[in-house]
DNA sequence: CAAAAAACTGACCCCGGGGTCAAGTTTTTA
DNA sequence: TAAAAACTTGACCCCGGGGTCAGTTTTTTG
């Protein structure tokens, strides 16, 4: 792919990003994104062909981050750790990518229906192995017997909600926008909440927050 | 008003919840409205002028229940038992007004462009009432120092979950919809997690989950 | 350095959906 | 029971936005 092809995709898939995040996919003009990536709108017809491609690759680009996420809990083998950093790399995802964190979470409300069965499928999988792992946590006595799929649900909403609501939450915190420390903040509150709530045990107690 | 009048609103106003819903302000077409009320496209026009009027109406019926659901924490003094009838009360708004809620919490993903200036402030008065009642019980040491933005941007968003992401949850959850039980199996979780993850204290012991 | 390939762009097409309206029909009112 | 008010509806208008294209410029290639 030569260079400029590769600038200019970058330059509209990043533009692409933040309408249909602001706008959503049936409000966004794709004019609107050629002005904000400052190329005339036949240009984005050139690079991407048609509006959905270009929506779907800005999909896309939040699988990888997406798919990845799960690292710590294939990795880890204590569950304090392993949920404590889960949950810091969803937040992570949702301050760094924003824009198409939102995007997703549109589409995922949707019922997702221009995304890839290919994706489906990866993402169901990943679900699948999250509610196992949390299984056997259980099973083998490392927390409490409590709902696999409530606590998976609550980990995802209350991490995605930075992104999705950051209108609400900048409103609600009295700032423009939130610090890196707010997230800090938010990625202690929950990894609280999941490891007392649950009763999460730590092989080597450093993961357990203390307590007031 | 007259009752025709009455029955025909309702028609259309229950048809434009659901597609609102479904496809979103921009994607949604009238004539979906129309066809799935059983009434002309005119007719839509007749009753409610227009496409944004008829979206505001939509909005307003979820804001009466949204505003009421704080009833808990207002009458009740034990935080942990506050807590808990405030949760399953946002859980049961997700269950009984799907649509609404999820066609609310888009409005709020946007940033509230449609949303009334006086419906906003009273929004923001209320959470800014939870906030400090949070702050009064960690004061008064009937719970740990936690952040209370963080906590309830924890609330909101788990309960609202169940309406936004319905989708997702029933394919994760393996079946078409939730029962009865599934919600109060959510709201044993979240209370669960807020009130030994926040280690509340209840008065007369009879509000904590008791553990495994 | 020519000629082929890639990139660029203004002007244009076209249709779908928001909204209107005039001519009805039904219901209410006095 | 008549006439006013409320309701119904098919047909229509109109424009905004997705998408195209032909002609040009720039870059690459051999």
């Amino acid at each position: 792919m030569s260079t400029i092809r590769k600038k200019n995709e970058g330059k509209i898939l990043r533009a692409a990003s933040q309408v249909f995040a602001s706008e959503g996919y049936a409000a966004t003009k794709t004019i609107d994104i050629a002005k904000l990536a400052g190329v005339p709108k036949a240009n984005v017809y050139y690079y991407f062909g048609n509006k959905e491609t270009l929506y779907s690759a800005v999909l896309e680009t939040i699988i990888e981050p997406l798919l990845s996420a799960t690292h710590p809990i294939e990795t880890i083998d204590n569950p304090a750790i392993a949920l404590t950093e889960y949950i810091k790399t969803k937040l992570i995802i949702s301050r760094d990518y924003p824009y198409a964190s939102k995007v997703f979470a549109n589409e995922i409300m949707r019922g997702s229906p221009l995304l890839s069965p290919e994706i489906r499928l990866r993402l169901m999988n990943q679900s699948t192995f999250l509610l196992d792992k949390f299984s056997q946590w259980i099973k083998a006595g490392q927390m409490d017997d409590v709902s696999p799929h409530h606590l998976l649900f609550m980990i995802w909403s209350s991490t995605q909600t930075y992104a999705d609501f950051s209108w609400q939450i900048n409103a609600v915190m009295g700032k423009p926008s939130l610090a890196a420390s707010d997230y800090d903040d938010a990625a202690q509150l929950i990894s609280q909440l999941v490891l007392r709530g649950c009763n999460v045990r730590s092989c080597d107690n450093t993961a357990v927050p203390a307590s007031v």
